[in-house]
DNA sequence: GCTTGACTTAGAGCGCGCTCGAAGCCGTAG
DNA sequence: CTACGGCTTCGAGCGCGCTCTAAGTCAAGC
């Protein structure tokens, strides 16, 4: 498989493609005689943890330390493991912080929509989050 | 207030709260006499509310356009409500992307914890994207 | 034989959302 | 009186993750 028909089967550009084995995200890629690269239907899976990981906001570099541990072999499948768990923390944190805002989205729309009367033009639905919550309930100073 | 009572307050930067005026998030603050910015408590709920559209990821140059309606009054209200419902829509299916997300990590790392054998020592849990499974099903040419 | 188009490299450029620096002013505490 | 911290403006700079350009090579189709 070469580049053009990788990039469209993942969704990524050649550039992209490119830019990921520059940096180490990807291998590289066996050269035929006139240096194209030839892509075996395994770095589709790969590719496709690969956007797991930035879909749900890893940073590249760290996708990189996985990425690297990973050609280490099986002597670093704790250490992966450990990064994967910390990582499943921060999504789950994200992913509760996303909710608490599509109900106070939820809730806005809602006043839009009842709103003939004038009594709430807006923001009377506004409320700051949790941790906006807890600075605001202390003094100033502190 | 001053902005950097606001700031602790916020939890943004003065300089991030200054940026913010200057693209037009913020209204003018009005200066006092050492054309230093005095803030009314109001503007927290206003600020926790662009906090909101950020953390759910909308570009600022959205919330810019909700801003401006928000200041032309309520003649506005129809056109806020339906820019509000429009990013609802993405958050959600983001929400649902992160959660499908979400399951491939806590497969891939059920995996780890229990790989005594080497049977499946990585990669074997990776599962493309429904995108992406979609172009996979098709020929390369399509 | 020639055109077309996909590929190669190295490196510059971009859009986003801040973030910081410089140089200077102001007001209060010691 | 002076030092200090916090404020002002304007504009440059940064980190991220690509994205694109230039100049060139190569292989297949007409």
């Amino acid at each position: 498989m070469k580049i053009g028909d990788l990039a469209r089967r993942t969704g990524l550009s050649a550039h992209t493609i490119r830019y990921y084995e520059r940096i180490g995200l990807l291998p590289y890629a066996p050269r035929d005689p006139s240096r194209q690269r030839g892509y075996d239907a395994s770095i589709l899976t790969w590719i496709a943890f690969l956007g797991r990981l930035r879909t749900t906001g890893m940073p590249i570099r760290d996708m990189l330390r996985y990425t690297q541990l990973r050609e280490r072999g099986p002597d670093t499948l704790d250490e992966r493991r450990i990064i994967l768990e910390a990582h499943r923390t921060k999504v789950r944190a994200h992913l509760a912080e996303l909710q608490d805002c599509l109900v106070v989205l939820d809730t806005k729309i809602a006043g839009y929509a009842g709103s003939d009367t004038v009594e709430m033009d807006n923001d009377a639905t506004d409320q700051p989050t949790r941790a906006l919550r807890e600075r605001l309930a202390r003094p100033i100073g502190d």
